[in-house]
DNA sequence: TATTATAACGACACTGGTGTCGTTATACAA
DNA sequence: TTGTATAACGACACCAGTGTCGTTATAATA
């Protein structure tokens, strides 16, 4: 049905296959969704959509890709300009510009809890999801060294534990709130509490 | 084979099963894993198998009954007498006895991690997981409670809220114990950082 | 010892998902 | 306008896992 096409056509289907199989993804998890639901999603035959992607594994490693490199982009230069206040910084990267921890979810978190836990036993998962965690971590962690050196953190404390526990939270709240019915949640709650508790270890104001 | 055989006999094969069943969810995994793994170490054919048991998650159930059965009768009867200090007590039950966070993770908690998770969009599942969740962090609330009303503990806040903070800590713990090599994961600086923490929020010493 | 209820067996049919491959239609280059 | 490279298609063969069911062997019973 058509050829021969420019690049620019051949990225924008793709785009167009990935932005589909997310929703799919979202919808359904990573290990109940099936290449037919991608398929029918994204208005593409199985030859064709194999021709993007060779496997769900493949095809769900772009979508991470691209999330992460969103991300990333985002982050990145808030810490290259003067900051006047780090803990208001660590505050919106835990929690968004608009501190709610909820919007802040990201809707593919269950979904790659899953291709991480399930995959635990494949090395090459193992690598990417070690990796991702790494990356994942300095995020937190350089905005907290850079306020222990400015003197608006306490030294107290590793900011690389620190950093970790950030992370352990916020994994700790993403499964419950893979499982739980909203009402019986309390996010905010927790995540209240969880701030007082880094106000402590920071020593902040 | 064999036929119109004692309960107990039954039972005890059953048992027999459940026990090999679990060795192989903790290797592989819930999702990794098929009746015919289960089977093989159970040394069980299919019809055999089936006759316990109606499906995988059937199968899975019962092990989880058993683990649950097993913890509760465990930790019961620890309220009744006296306590001396609800502090160690809430410590040994986030801890266990040996107050080594790596020995008392449940080798079964990745599989459960993928049970809840992946079966998150099946309604019983959800409302399996939700009790689990209830029945998980009432038990460190309840400690909580009767420390706070001996006085050992302060009222600063909701007993409430910092059970299910304990449950999100363990939980986080568990997807990165799932996913992580161990060399990075540094459980018990974290952990020690997460007790100083509960220190403060019960005020305690 | 003979009878019987049934635990255990394993072949089977079925389902659902996968990846491939030969074919078709067409966007672009000449 | 024609020729060609190839995007897109969908039928197909294949595989792995499931649950069932008729058969077989035997522990308990009388």
């Amino acid at each position: 049905m058509s050829p021969k096409v420019s690049k620019e056509h051949l990225k924008q289907r793709r785009a167009k296959i990935l932005e589909a199989a997310k929703e799919v993804f979202i919808k359904q998890g990573y290990e109940h969704t099936t290449m037919k639901h991608v398929m029918e999603a994204a208005n593409v035959s199985r030859g064709g959509l194999y021709q993007y992607f060779s496997n769900k594994e493949d095809l769900y490693e772009a979508i991470l890709e691209n999330n992460l490199s969103n991300e990333v982009t985002e982050n990145q230069d808030s810490l290259e300009n003067e900051v006047d206040s780090y803990w208001d910084l660590l505050m919106t990267r835990i929690f968004g510009d608009d501190m709610d921890p909820d919007d802040n979810m990201d809707p593919l978190a269950p979904s790659n809890l899953e291709f991480f836990i399930t995959g635990r036993n494949d090395e090459r998962r193992r690598m990417y999801g070690k990796a991702r965690y790494q990356d994942g971590y300095k995020l937190y962690a350089d905005v907290i060294k850079a306020g222990q050196q400015n003197g608006e953190f306490s030294l107290k404390y590793d900011s690389d534990i620190i950093a970790r526990t950030i992370v352990s939270f916020i994994d700790g709240l993403a499964v419950e709130h893979a499982i739980l019915p909203l009402e019986i949640l309390k996010m905010k709650e927790q995540s209240e509490l969880f701030v007082e508790y880094l106000k402590l270890a920071l020593e902040v104001k």
